[in-house]
DNA sequence: CGTAGGATTGACCCGACTCAAGTTAAGTGG
DNA sequence: CCACTTAACTTGAGTCGGGTCAATCCTACG
């Protein structure tokens, strides 16, 4: 439940971040283009999407002209049951790529909504065969960036079909937090910006039960639920509570 | 990389199926590749692999130098826990691609078995990038596969999170056999060489409840159960159980 | 003919679900 | 600045789907 019609707040504003200034660049995260795929990259977009909490990006069942790449902000993926039951596949943060199955696929099988304003760069759809002409190098980024996506998938999968909801939960806030932290979603407090039927939706538990399993991971100081968000304060205990395997990170592309 | 020219198509290697001969190019689900993207291929293959069922194909940690691609055969992927609970996360059927993670990302994020006797294409973990240069196209198919890969989790995930156990059993049944069907693997009966085992494992259910959910349909005569395998009497019935939303089909390319 | 992997079943239990009723906090209009 | 509204978080009570334990039964195969 809680997918309501939602009215798009979209605003499309002339440009903010030509690539060469684009502010992910900074971060240690991203491997840096080269100068020609830089210049590339910029004729390669076509524009910034504006968008508030709550906007849907894309529509499960459009056909969208458009590929997204997230500048600023979180969202999440999501299928429906025809009688509304609601499943979150996976989040979204700065870096990753929103849409390219609607580029290869006929229709988009999921929706994307924003969890906090967000700022996207769009891209034509019909153009992304001509990257993979020009930048054999950017192609392969996207199917790493796919292939990667496969793989947060079979991590949650296995979350969701085999731990236990206070195992799932743990794994889940920590996932998250590794994720937002590596592209610098958070000043000072790690805070992930959700409600507890997002997590229940992604965990495949019901909001009571979520709630009851928040509770117990709060009273132990490991977390701090505050207005609509998600406050992380014990990183390590929350990873050894969800069987956290070391995993390696290395320098990711981007588009 | 890859210069050996392949002037004439006759083979003398030990190669049952050179790619101007693959049997996968004869069903009509695949795209049929231009000629100088055959001749790649052929060169860009390494070899072919046989294995019996319940080979280890690739296993999660290590670092194999290959790639695959199914040519014949059934196998599926998983992912284990510390303590050994598994979670099969997707089957795999011919054409299917297998070890992109490991060509892309350090090491295997995830095992692969076989469910049946296999033949596989090898090929070089560390040539992919040249495919990518040499021709475009294939590059985009690889991603292609990647995202359709994502697609089908994204499925699995809302089954395993949100649908009771009979609409996930009839929803896995189903989705096997429709991809089953479409690369030829049935001849006759439809009979999906599986244990309750792995079903419970797919589903995230328990091996006792499992099987009292496969008797359920087994007693509406929507399935059978014989000698380690899953024999389909009636798929739209289960399609419906599901709530299968009708998928479009378009011809796939393959490596 | 014995063995082993796989399928079945019954008995009993618990984690997670639903229903129902609050409580809080953040807006919103007057 | 206060009443009203609404989204989101809590909590208790009772129920049930699915889990565990423990036999038992097949049946292919050495």
């Amino acid at each position: 439940m809680g997918a309501e019609s939602v009215k798009d707040k979209v605003v499309r504003s002339a440009r903010k971040y030509p690539c060469h200034q684009c502010p992910l660049m900074r971060l240690e995260t991203f491997r840096r283009p080269k100068d020609a795929e830089l210049d590339y990259l910029n004729s390669f977009k076509k524009g910034e999407l504006t968008v508030d909490r709550g906007a849907t990006i894309i529509a499960e069942g459009a056909r969208s002209p458009h590929l997204y790449t997230i500048l600023e902000g979180w969202a999440f993926r999501f299928k429906l049951l025809p009688d509304g039951r609601r499943q979150i596949v996976n989040f979204a943060v700065p870096g990753d790529l929103l849409g390219l199955q609607g580029a290869l696929m006929e229709e988009m099988q999921h929706s994307v909504e924003a969890l906090s304003p967000m700022t996207l760069c769009v891209f034509e759809r019909s153009e992304l065969i001509n990257l993979f002409h020009a930048f054999p190098e950017l192609g392969y980024d996207v199917t790493w960036l796919a292939s990667r996506e496969e793989c947060m998938l079979d991590e949650n999968l296995l979350s969701v079909g085999r731990r236990s909801a206070i195992e799932r939960l743990a794994y889940l806030v920590a996932f998250i937090t590794e994720r937002a932290e590596r592209v610098g979603l958070f000043n000072g407090t790690k805070t992930i910006p959700i409600t507890q039927q997002h997590i229940a939706d992604t965990l495949g538990l019901s909001l009571v039960h979520t709630n009851k399993t928040v509770r117990r991971l709060a009273n132990q100081k490991l977390l701090r639920w505050r207005d609509r968000g998600c406050e992380v304060l014990d990183l390590e205990s929350l990873k050894a509570i969800a069987g956290w395997e070391g995993e390696d990170v290395k320098a990711r592309p981007y588009l």
